[in-house]
DNA sequence: ATACACGGTGTATGCCGTACGCTGTCTGCG
DNA sequence: CGCAGACAGCGTACGGCATACACCGTGTAT
């Protein structure tokens, strides 16, 4: 599916790691990867994915849409850098010794990442994503945290790799809910669930919103959010969830000892 | 952003709830949300979600492409609607007593909703997406399972959000890996990644690269993928990141318990 | 000096979602 | 019983998108 140059590797990759040789003749540049990458970002950043055209890409930097095609194969080739541009995490990232506190601060690096270029997650990340790299650094510097843990190499990848899953999946349920201030449900429309969502039907979770429609008659007069998502903030999930992997490794570590 | 008829309820809830009122007049109505959903899924299991357009759904009818929209007010909607519809779970689920397997069998089963219809994956699933009724029966469900755990409802919630973000994410990374045959690389590939990847810029990660780089040299003749991923399934890891979920959750309950 | 590789541009194509207005149909009200 | 009006399905049209292609001017390797 993604190109790939006669070297074996996807092209996006190629571009990433400066492995792009610069053609001889010709007159010179006027753009570059980096400042196409730069503009995307940019765009994505103040008005989201969308706003990420060809078009407007180019019309931002003062060029037209095809000149773009001179340095980036498709749209594709272009998100996919520029979702590896905006996942760096910091060159010299000062992490805590234990791999408790390291592993958590390492995933709270990830989690901001993500926090600050949400746009990220709505690109499809391809095969090729693991090869770019900023991809390839933050593993190399998540698998430092683990270094000294006793516990084959596998296990570290596989761990390095569920903790960033759980703090892009957290940054996009947090995204989905602000996007409409929690999930803003009016008493009317809570009442109208209640009508559905019935002890008999949903056993265990009808309690989360029986409580609630119960409250708003028809005096409340103001259209509260009643629900939101068990009141359990998606910042307490991240930390629960990360929680329950820490103390699982820990005991993985402990059980192989003996 | 999701459009909100005057219940306050997004309208893809309403039609997925059945609380859309038929209309009283007028000629009878040709079509369904639910035929439309179900070619909008077949469309989608078929060829892709890229071939999900309402000019190739409303063919597959027989329709005309803007009859569509006398029953859904625009492609996000009908992609709502197709989301929940395809992550329906098995009604009566017959899952393992012990919270432990109980649990694992719901991951899979929330994991095999996925796998059979990956291109879920691909829509952004909005806050709407939590008040969808399938959505609510796999959240009842897997609550169900852990109905007598010694635990406050906020850390269940938590749990089972995490378990199906972390499926969701698994089969996403699997389909991305299996779009091209692994991270099929060739030695020629291999190799030059191997002069970037160096021990001294990334000391934690460049172990994996090395081993293989250095056997692909001209004569091995074949354009063996070289890099698989950490040599890990993407099965393994979910089994990984799922026990690590369950050994920390156990751990959670002992200690509250005293 | 010159051939030609390459950068930037303008134009054109085909696909997409969807707004709008038309025609014909069925129903609840008078 | 009849009719106004709500509603189904359709055709047309528009604006936006990614991108193929032909073109011209530029600068370097020969």
């Amino acid at each position: 599916m993604a190109e790939k140059s006669e070297t074996g590797l996807p092209r996006a990759v190629m571009i990433a790691w400066g492995m792009e040789e610069a053609p001889q003749r010709g007159p010179s540049r006027g753009l570059s990867h980096e400042r196409i990458v730069a503009a995307g970002i940019e765009l994505a950043d103040a008005e989201g994915l969308g706003a990420v055209t060809m078009q407007a890409v180019a019309r931002s930097l003062g060029f037209t849409t095809m000149s773009l095609y001179r340095y980036v194969s498709s749209k594709d080739e272009l998100l996919l850098l520029m979702q590896d541009a905006a996942l760096r995490l910091p060159e010299r990232a000062r992490l805590p010794e234990g791999w408790r506190e390291g592993l958590r601060a390492w995933a709270e690096l990830v989690r901001d990442a993500y926090r600050s270029h949400p746009w990220v997650l709505g690109i499809p990340r391809g095969q090729s994503s693991v090869l770019m790299p900023n991809s390839m650094w933050a593993a190399d510097l998540g698998l430092g945290v683990l270094a000294d843990l006793e516990l084959d190499m596998e296990a570290k990848v596989g761990t390095i790799l569920v903790v960033s899953q759980l703090a892009a999946s957290m940054v996009e349920l947090e995204e989905d809910l602000a996007a409409e201030g929690l999930l803003a449900t009016t008493a009317a429309g809570s009442a109208l669930l209640g009508e559905v969502i019935t002890p008999e039907r949903f056993p265990h979770i009808a309690g989360l919103f029986a409580t609630n429609a119960r409250a708003g008659g028809e005096e409340s007069g103001e259209d509260l959010p009643v629900i939101d998502g068990g009141t359990l903030g998606v910042d307490d999930e991240f930390g629960l969830g990360l929680s329950l992997i820490i103390d699982g490794l820990e005991r993985r570590v402990a059980r192989s000892r003996v």
